[in-house]
Formats: structure tokens, C-alpha cells, sequence
DNA sequence: CGGGATCCAATCCGATACTG
DNA sequence: CAGTATCGGATTGGATCCCG
């Protein structure tokens, strides 16, 4: 039985398989961190990337970008130099997760927001 | 030094702590599924909810149940009946974190969406 | 029925060392 | 600089049993 036959919810795609495949692509501690930061920043060289991620260490973050890489959510972008030179960007599918992020931001703001920020810098979720 | 500062990048929030907190709530392997789930129809018994999450464990379903009402993004009814009935719902908070799944699903309507749904009935993300 | 407790396997993840 | 390889601890997750 489709979930949706004998209910009322709101949505036709519960139980879609490509749900599930999504959900897990972004699932994981570093992954919506990763999309996020490099969607934010258009392009990262990896090392820009690790300093932004905070904690993140080498191992993880190159596991992730190849995950977020074979899933066709991030590009990655060797110039074959040396000493290595290698930027990630958003593909295009990944750019179209994007809106996530947005609403997590939206999320956040509906909120009393006192002090979600550590940092000096006010950031538009607290104003 | 706040990323923002010397970027172009397009979201202020970059860095904030409770982005942060706010993908680690909705993160791990079920938690999206479950909100995903219980938003979709409403109000879900345990059981139903069990049902309707394929390969989901006993322990699993309830630690992570424990963990999205400590988080505040669902509510947890106890009905205090034997043989006991215990209903879940997103809280509001939990609700305002849907908009999400209607983002995942305009990302999986965008591509080709062929052979996304191993069920019969056709959903609209393959229409 | 809806959990909690326990034991154990799988995996995640961090620290470190190494490479072109 | 941007990785890969390896080890080991921590955490996750499954199976089972118990309880009101």
C-alpha cells in the first residue's frame, strides 16, 4: 500500500525512493556543512575549505568531497600544478540543494536568536 | 576573522552556530525521515511510524524520537492507556523546518526522475 | 503497545605518518 | 598543497530480552 492511500498527509512523495537517496546524500556530520560552505563561497580551494570547516579533519573532508563528488553535488577542479592546486565548486544539482539553506536561515530567524552566535560579527539570523 | 569578511560569498549566516545546530538536529542516518514522515501524515502512532520507516530498528526509532523531542521538533503524546498508545507530531518548530522536504523535492523533479519509484503508484516527483 | 537495558558487531572518525 | 594509508578509540546500530 502507497502511505498516501489512507492518510491525509500532505505530501506525494513519501516513501519515494529517490527521497531516501537524497536525504542520504546529505546526511552524515560533514556533508551539509561541506555544501553549504562551498555553495556559500562559489569556489574553495581545499585548503580554504578545511579552515572554514571548523574541526573537520583531513581524512574526513577528502572522504566527504569524493561522497559529494560521486553523488554529482560538488565539482572538483585539479589545475595539475605544482605544488597542488585544486578548487571545488557546486554542480549544478548541487547549486539546486541550495534553497536547504535558506531555509534553515529562514528557520533560524523565526526563532529568538540571543545567543546563537559566538562571534563578534552580528549575523543576519540574530538581528 | 568572520568568512564573510573577505568573500563574496552570498550567505551571511556562514559560520553561525546555530546553522550548526541545526544540521546536526537534522542530521544522522533516520532524523530527516522521521520528520519527514510524521510531517507528511500528521499525527503518527509509534508502531504506524515504525511501519512506514523501512529497516528502521525499535532502538533506533525511539532514541531518535528522544532526541528530535529534546530538540524540540517533535511532540510526544502520551495517551497514559494500556496497551499503551503514544502519538507523534511535529511541534511548531518541527513544521517550520518542512519547507526542506518541499526544497528535495522541486531538487528531485528537476531531473530526470525515470525509475526513482519502485512503487506502483506514480508520485509527482516522476511526473 | 511502546518502550528500556544489555551485549556485541560494524562503522565512523580522529590522530598520525607518508607521498608526489 | 592536496591528498592517501593505517591504526585504534568512540560512536552507531542491530538483535534480543525484559517490563508495565
Amino acid at each position: 500500500m502507497h502511505p498516501n492511500e489512507h492518510c491525509n498527509c500532505r505530501y506525494a512523495d513519501v516513501g519515494c525512493d529517490r527521497m531516501e537517496q537524497v536525504m542520504d546524500q546529505i546526511s552524515g556530520k560533514w556533508k551539509m556543512r561541506i555544501l553549504f560552505m562551498v555553495g556559500a563561497h562559489g569556489t574553495l580551494r581545499y585548503g580554504e575549505l578545511r579552515k572554514l570547516l571548523d574541526g573537520v579533519t583531513h581524512k574526513m573532508l577528502s572522504n566527504q568531497l569524493k561522497e559529494l563528488a560521486a553523488d554529482g553535488l560538488v565539482q572538483r577542479i585539479d589545475y595539475n600544478e605544482v605544488p597542488p592546486r585544486v578548487e571545488y565548486r557546486l554542480t549544478e544539482n548541487g547549486e539546486a540543494l541550495m534553497p536547504i539553506f535558506d531555509d534553515i536561515q529562514k528557520y533560524i530567524r523565526r526563532q529568538s536568536c540571543g545567543d546563537c552566535c559566538k562571534q563578534e560579527t552580528r549575523h543576519t539570523c540574530c538581528e
